[in-house]
DNA sequence: TTTACAAATCTACCATACCAGTTTTTACTA
DNA sequence: TAGTAAAAACTGGTATGGTAGATTTGTAAA
């Protein structure tokens, strides 16, 4: 892994008066190299070595690890070792099934509450995807697409739910790094339908249209599984209800 | 607020081998404490000071506010101080209204895959809420009430869809602390009315039942905010969509 | 009495040292 | 050579001291 290149950039700044700590861009800087999958899933590396390479302290390492840690970005093993966390697919279908419950909820909430400005906005950020695949700009295509359903929450006064939603998707982000061709032109399609659901106050063909948006990631995983089958985790064992221990 | 009476049975013991850790261990006895309302809303503390009562180092205490800060349970503020995060009524009811989208998903999900087993435990757990409200355990039946819906998700293979619900619902069990008559009668025959949906496979049914069963917590917040405004924060203005910034 | 400013006293953040386990390496024995 | 045990080199967890910024207090001037 190579962080030491960002290290001047980002790290080794003069010690400013502003707001971020050390420890908020080690773990900055590190969710993006997890993300990205700069630091692949199942790599190993330890406090001291990533203090290292950040020319930071231990301290801010660990606390950037923890935060990590508790949205299963990374594994902490005492003693023995910090691993970046393999792609689980019982997790992305797990986030998938509370994405789509929410979004699903959502929209039907937009199609009552929605105004026109919510509209122009959603138009103009599909515009703006068309363009991107235009020029081929994936990076953009993916940030539009992360847009056009937050403004759908935040237009409907659910905002919040967003927050959520975006810490659920942060597990099929690193997929959507995986999947070159993700058919930008359907994606467009879809979310045209969507607009014109919403126009309409039309929540059952809302709903229905955004489900199908969302079905799209479970056709994805089966395929990138096997192509990079070293990122996955081994399957789980599911669970079944267990007597409750109160 | 007096932590320090659990400092002997709970922190000071041997250093076991065992796994749970300092920085653990105060996590869950703060958790607990800011759950319960021992430590209320806005209390303001430091990490010496709580490292004091407890008898470790600040080291521990500093991390387990890292993750009491990362479920909003605490807010940390750089140089100042660290403070127990009032109840947003705007939180609640976000936490709410995830939380039932989330259920009416499961519960559907469950009438589907749904087995014999499932429907003998949930009536076991109705039954022993009966007895504990007989005997009034006002704690059990709390801890009954969460392990039938946590039997739902995972009766239907969504056990990690609770764990974000149980997430969730961390912001409304301080508002459930607060209020003491909970009607718990209705609860049961609310619960009763689940089941019985659910044996019968009746989606619609099913969805309507928990819906209106998770309704509840509406009617409770606003009588709530009077009764103890000290523990709200002040009502948010709910933002407009932005344009997104790619 | 009120205001202004400085010193004392807080805070959380960071760096460092040490500890107790775990893993790997090394070296000696059978 | 193979096996085993000691030792060296890791790991993350904890304790502690120092630092810079924010708050409070106290004192002096208007």
């Amino acid at each position: 892994m190579d962080l030491l290149s960002t290290k001047e950039e980002k790290l080794a700044e003069k010690p400013e008066i502003g707001d971020p700590t050390i420890a908020d861009r080690v773990f900055a800087t590190l969710h993006s190299a997890i993300l990205t999958l700069q630091m692949p899933p199942g790599a190993k590396f330890s406090e001291a070595e990533i203090a290292k390479q950040l020319g930071v302290s231990r301290q801010p390492v660990r606390e950037a690890f923890i935060r990590l840690a508790q949205i299963e970005f990374v594994r902490i093993q005492p003693k023995r070792a910090t691993e970046v966390c393999k792609i689980s697919e019982a997790a992305v279908l797990n986030a998938r099934f509370i994405r789509e419950a929410l979004e699903a909820a959502v929209i039907r909430d937009a199609c009552v509450h929605r105004s026109e400005m919510l509209i122009d906005c959603l138009e103009d950020i599909v515009e703006r995807q068309r363009k991107a695949v235009d020029v081929n700009e994936r990076e953009l295509f993916h940030d539009l697409d992360d847009a056009f359903h937050r403004s759908i929450a935040e237009g409907s006064g659910r905002g919040l739910v967003w927050t959520l939603i975006n810490e659920q998707k942060a597990q099929m982000d690193r997929v959507r790094y995986l999947s070159l061709a993700f058919n930008e032109p359907v994606v467009i399609k879809e979310h045209a339908a969507i607009i014109d659901a919403l126009r309409d106050r039309d929540a059952a063909r809302a709903e229905a249209a955004m489900r199908h948006h969302l079905s799209r990631i479970n056709s994805i995983i089966a395929v990138l599984r096997q192509q990079h089958p070293q990122y996955f985790a081994a399957p789980e064992t599911v669970k079944g209800p267990d007597k409750p221990t109160p």
